[in-house]
DNA sequence: CAATATTTATTGAACGGACAGTTAATAATT
DNA sequence: AATTATTAACTGTCCGTTCAATAAATATTG
């Protein structure tokens, strides 16, 4: 192929990643190939080896990619917020909120759970990610606790619990619930969680 | 191969579908092929073809055996109990138990979860499971309800919120739990359920 | 700046293996 | 004799991976 315009690896590489999270929300995992993810992006499938060897290092690259996306805290900071009260809804709205659940394709998030329970790497890289969260709403919890917003005897638990929720919900959002918006068992997840939070449920 | 003994479509799908759940367990979604499952049972691959036709075939099989066991509700029929707070003790222990969780392998589990997103006959059968296991939960709460065994405004959301609970901690165990006992947190959802059904939580 | 060497990006060809599925033959059972 | 269970042989496809060849980009040097 000849005058063609090559690209260097700090392009190429987030370009490949780019293109198998696509092809894994089309085909799914076990219909996922280097070939097929090459030829979405028309190269070569040996250019995809050259750059991740195999294929269990191209999975871990782009989980650790998802991974490294979550913990940006692009959606869940709320610093700039200063009222406590105010800052506590805003957090408990994005943790409930149908954006946060999209955040990664829910067909991709529940593979890679999958994987998890085959690949000792995967999974230690998605406990990485969830024992990061939950020490996150722990600091959070500490604070707004202190300032009388939550009323919690157990920070750690409150965390476990909200991240408890917050997965089961995506579980219900699946398999439950039927024509509803996911809004509507969100809110109620939510209320629940203000319930346990406010009033010492944990 | 002379002398050999057959047996019955009766006695051999039931074999191959054990056999199936098994190299599931030990291989994987990915890793499981007929071929593989004909050999852990010692017969041809053929043969496993010439009841199920084709893998599709197959895994509905398997998954509708699961269901129907699920169904059966050999672990949750407390009927026996006449101590209305007896009977509820005794379902919020087994929901919340080791022994409830593992009903089936956790990593299968999983995986058919997985399967769901990406084929509509597999989402429908764990639909109708988990719909029937809410309607399950539905008429024992309504029941409970009236008795003044738990105190509820709408047991349908008790029935989803109870559910949710339940595999939020099945994902907690797997990510979340580190080195701490399953019961540990358990305990504490189930704690955290009965604060919400006891106290109009929901 | 131009010629050349080196490195990097990319393609190409080929492999051995596994896979799901087909069709036909054979053995056991009824 | 008919039916059912089981094996056998084979097919075409796709897969991940390897290794070598080539083209483009970059660095080096005269």
């Amino acid at each position: 192929m000849a005058g063609r315009k090559n690209r260097n690896a700090e392009l190429r590489i987030p370009e490949i990643l780019e293109a198998y999270y696509r092809v894994l929300i089309d085909e799914g995992l076990e219909g996922t190939s280097i070939s097929k993810i090459a030829k979405s992006i028309d190269i070569h499938p040996s250019l995809i080896l050259h750059y991740f060897q195999n294929k269990d290092n191209l999975r871990a690259a782009l989980i650790e990619l998802i991974v490294s996306k979550f913990k940006s805290r692009h959606l869940i900071n709320f610093d700039h917020i200063e009222d406590d009260q105010e800052r506590f809804d805003a957090l408990m709205d994005m943790i409930f909120s149908y954006e946060w659940s999209r955040t990664v394709d829910p067909g991709v998030h529940f593979g890679f759970y999958y994987q998890s329970f085959r690949d000792e790497h995967v999974h230690k890289l998605f406990t990485d990610m969830f024992v990061w969260f939950r020490d996150f709403l722990h600091d959070q919890f500490v604070d707004f606790n202190r300032k009388g917003v939550i009323q919690v005897s157990d920070e750690v638990k409150a965390a476990d619990f909200v991240l408890t929720m917050m997965e089961g919900l995506e579980f219900h959002a699946h398999f439950l619930a039927g024509d509803n918006p996911f809004e509507d068992f969100a809110q109620s997840c939510k209320k629940t969680a203000y319930t346990i939070l406010k009033n010492r449920g944990v």
